[in-house]
DNA sequence: TTGAAAGCGGTACCAT
DNA sequence: ATGGTACCGCTTTCAA
């Protein structure tokens, strides 16, 4: 297929090349390449011939430093294994790369102080902008990586200090978590296990999505937290807690969707049947989940449009920057027999 | 905190500042900065102090440019949605970031044209190797952009032409499959259904071992093999079309994990029990797959290890280039109630 | 040991 | 419309 001779031996001719091969000049090239206007037609056809022989192929790394701009974004996120995780990126790359835009994606593990490491080499790397789930609120070395820079961070789920100039993409939480609590109290429990992890606006939003359900029944707030990280360990290990409690819970709200399989364990080693010993409901989808025995009950939210809409804030911002607002995006309960039937107060 | 004035006014500052700053020249600067020997204890102590001061940080742009190594590797995927490329994704980044390697993450969405596209996008952003996990194993403008580049790539699961410079990293998927086959067989299974994505490896060894299952039950290979996409509405299709065919298969063997969702569907939908009306296979383990009821048989490997393998094999590349041998993972059949008891042959 | 200067591969200003 | 050239921020001879 090679139509000349040296078509295409690797992608090794810079633009010097080309502008030798047409016989014109080195800004005659990068005009014409870059696509800017003021080129005579003859011009125009003379170096793209020419670059199309050599199989000329520019080099981003050299355009980023010259203009100041990398056409590049980073991510830094826990877990990429974490199915929530792993849609809020996906759907961020989805609009990204019809930006043209290419994403440098790290994973912290949920460790702060890799968070922060990450976050300072994504910006050594000169990266337009940032798209980070960190694993606190309040890290120094986050917060100060963070302030480390005039390019613009997205954050999702997770506010900072006021003087960390940022831009937020947020559940709404409380309404669904909300909505949740509701249902369990008026199908009559009175006592209901909450696991969450660290204290992050999720943590807190859902605590007092549920304390204020209470109120909303004028009963007292018998709300047991377990707090740890969101692993299928911990979910196991808090519905053991819970379970093996003088006054165990009749209902218990898992924080976070990788509990599940760890609170199904748990339940199945007691031999407990969901939805008639105990209601449980999760907070994000897990994928088989709706075809459980019984089918579990799930705060619900759409994940990939969590990654999409901090990735469009984020291009608005390199557009034109400013200030923004919070963007909330909703959550809803979806009660599933696991959460069982109402049944009167005890 | 700021011990001096300009301490942290944001990473502004370039080397020549520092070199500035500290009354040496800009030489020095690097070379202390990157640690090379030569340097006078007076002159190392008054860079890093004035690099301190003026809370430096590389522009890695600059660097990698003149160094010609990004100390990047470029990771191209059909959908990291899909937790067994989370998995290998985060694998590789788990192994590249001790080495210090940043991942550019690009999905492709499993179009063979955008696979291309991206393969050539990180090229000309000069990552120093690639991970791929292509589409197809003969699309000719991804295996042009592969051809394109000195870069070492690493395939996973993927088998390409030999004229293609390339390492490999595969799965034995023979074995695994092989062993669900022969289970179903001593089984009493006679016509066994195969559900499989597009013609690439991973099929092609799925296809054959199970064919060898029957050939060495000396039996003939009554083996129906629906291809399609791996997606959840594939396998929703596949099971609809194979149940509801004049003879359908006993045992169904699901050729990826995405197809679980849809076939569970409709299992559902017809009311049908499995590993007593129908056994079930799946290929690639699914998160609540073995909470299910009954728990679903799994064709298992360890996904996270492919994404090590094949970063480790680029790591090794990119310091002493050379051919290599495929590496290849095992992958192993549980068995599980879905593929039900034993039962004589009809 | 140290520093001046020549690039790396482009972009963009400025004069022609 | 075109081409020379300074420069992006850093590394690496090479000479002092």
């Amino acid at each position: 297929m090679n139509k000349k001779t040296a078509e295409g031996t690797g992608a090794r001719s810079g633009i010097k090349a080309v502008a030798e091969l047409a016989g014109v000049g080195i800004a005659s090239v990068s005009r014409v390449l870059s696509g800017q206007p003021g080129s005579s037609p003859q011009m125009t056809q003379r170096v793209l011939e020419a670059a199309r022989q050599l199989g000329y192929a520019p080099n981003l790394l050299a355009q980023s430093l010259r203009r100041r701009a990398t056409h590049s974004i980073g991510f830094v996120g826990s877990d990429i294994n974490n199915p929530l995780i792993a849609s809020i990126v996906s759907g961020a790359e989805s609009v990204l790369s019809v930006a043209r835009y290419s994403v440098l994606l790290t994973n912290s593990g949920g460790i702060p102080s890799v968070d922060a490491e990450r976050i300072e080499v994504l910006l050594q790397r000169q990266v337009d902008g940032l798209i980070v789930l960190p694993a606190l609120e309040d890290d120094p070395a986050t917060l100060a990586a963070l302030r480390n820079t005039q390019a613009p961070v997205v954050l999702i789920d997770r506010t900072l200090p006021a003087d960390i100039p940022a831009h937020y993409v947020l559940s709404d939480h409380y309404q669904g978590v909300g909505d949740a609590g509701r249902h369990l109290l008026s199908a009559g429990h009175r006592r209901i296990g909450l696991v969450v992890g660290r204290d992050v606006r999720p943590t807190r939003e859902r605590i007092r999505a549920v304390e204020d359900a209470y109120d909303g029944f004028g009963t007292p707030r018998d709300l047991v937290v377990h707090r740890g990280t969101l692993s299928a360990e911990h979910g196991e290990e808090a519905l053991e807690a819970m379970l093996s409690s003088e006054t165990p819970p009749s209902a218990v709200i898992l924080g976070g969707n990788q509990l599940l399989e760890g609170a199904l364990r748990a339940v199945d080693r007691r031999k407990l049947q969901l939805g008639v010993d105990l209601s449980l409901i999760c907070c994000d989808d897990v994928p088989l989940s709706r075809f459980h025995q019984p089918p579990i009950a799930t705060v619900m939210r759409d994940t990939a449009l969590l990654g999409k809409r901090a990735a469009e804030v984020l291009l608005a911002q390199l557009e034109s920057p400013g200030k923004t607002e919070p963007v909330t995006l909703p959550t809803w309960f979806e009660p599933r027999q696991s959460c069982g039937r109402f049944h009167p107060g005890r």
